[in-house]
DNA sequence: TATTTTATGTGACCTTTATCACAGGTGCTT
DNA sequence: AAGCACCTGTGATAAAGGTCACATAAAATA
């Protein structure tokens, strides 16, 4: 995508947007830290991560959705969905410089900020303003990660559903009850069995 | 605990050594740090942190260990152990200023190293080295969480025991099977079963 | 040591969920 | 419109794990 596109203006508006509901960034600070982005668009089907690959980017999702998945045995299992205002990567693998164990790819065509690993790394030497945000950042996917687990370890398959509808509604409207079934860990016949419990009550 | 005593500077010699594994600070930041941390000590049974109460500080365990859990409905679910070398804290309660929805709860006479909230925020104003260290951290933490959903959303109960005796050979060998069972989200009966099949094999 | 408490092992039985099979349904392609 | 691929719903059956009951072992306490 061309930085003279439309898109690739309005998706950095609303990172610039996001990021200051988690904090302020100089405008000096936003400029160092915009000149390392860009703006990508990938397509329904497109892999943003590849297993074996290592993750060397962060995508601020600004249009459509993906999926991280891990490959078992040849089902595919569903980890995480990244929505609009959302950071998708594998983090153990950017951060550690590990190979990927799973899989990112696009379900509805996709607009996005990449932040580049390298790139990020060299804008906190530049800016102490621009590592805090990176810590504020992370400390925000760690407290969302942490209410993950929670749900997993705490909640039945029908619980979690529940929970899913209350709190993540934009999984249950825009998602496949297959992907859904998947990502919750039960078979899809399963969930289709809970939902029309559910429905009926 | 008093700073002259034997146990304070060692635990602090153990978290010195402990920050050269995940990246430099200078002797002048690391004196910085150092006033803002204190050494605690709790006995077997002491809570940490309650439920309700607003997380203020992480804790590095340098001798003994403690567990995260739930009270569900009158059963108590564990979501986490802490040994030597890890850091204890709710996090998403810790950053986000909310109240915690679980306890932190001494299993073994424990030593730990009390990194207080609002000291450590003041010590990233200080020094950017500083916080450049709490970035690190957070960075290490959000990969071993990912780990850990992994765990629980691929592995059957009897994977995820499997896992343990390769991945965390302390906890099997530290931990009453009661409260493994309830680690790993399985009745005790079950993993009693598992246990006796992964012997014989 | 004797006594009590707590943790673990094991069988019988029950509940939940997975698996397999198949019947519509929806939307896309030709 | 016909054909095809994919998704969802529902029944029958199997397997995994939970629950209850009780025996035994280990640890704590008197």
């Amino acid at each position: 995508m061309e930085k003279t596109d439309k898109r690739w203006t309005d998706a950095l508006h609303k990172l610039k947007v996001y990021i200051h509901t988690i904090g302020s960034l100089s405008e000096e600070n936003w400029l160092i830290l915009q000149n390392t982005l860009t703006v990508c668009q990938f397509s329904k089907g497109d892999y943003i991560l590849t297993p074996g690959e290592v993750c060397q980017s962060i995508f601020f999702v600004t249009q459509g959705y993906c999926r991280a998945f891990y490959d078992k045995e040849g089902d595919e299992i569903n980890t995480a969905f990244y929505f609009e205002q959302e950071f998708a990567a594998n983090l153990k693998s950017l951060t550690k410089n590990l190979k990927s164990e799973y899989a990112i790819q696009v379900c509805e065509s996709l607009i996005a900020v990449r932040f580049d690993r390298a790139q990020l790394l060299a804008a906190y030497q530049l800016s102490p303003e621009i590592e805090s945000f990176g810590r504020k950042l992370l400390e925000m996917l760690v407290a969302r990660q942490e209410e993950q687990m929670a749900l997993f370890q705490l909640l039945t398959a029908q619980e979690r559903y529940e929970y899913l509808l209350q709190h993540q509604p934009q999984v249950v409207q825009r998602i496949s009850l297959t992907q859904i079934a998947s990502y919750l860990g039960i078979a899809r016949e399963t969930l289709s069995r809970i939902r029309s419990k559910v429905k009926n009550v």
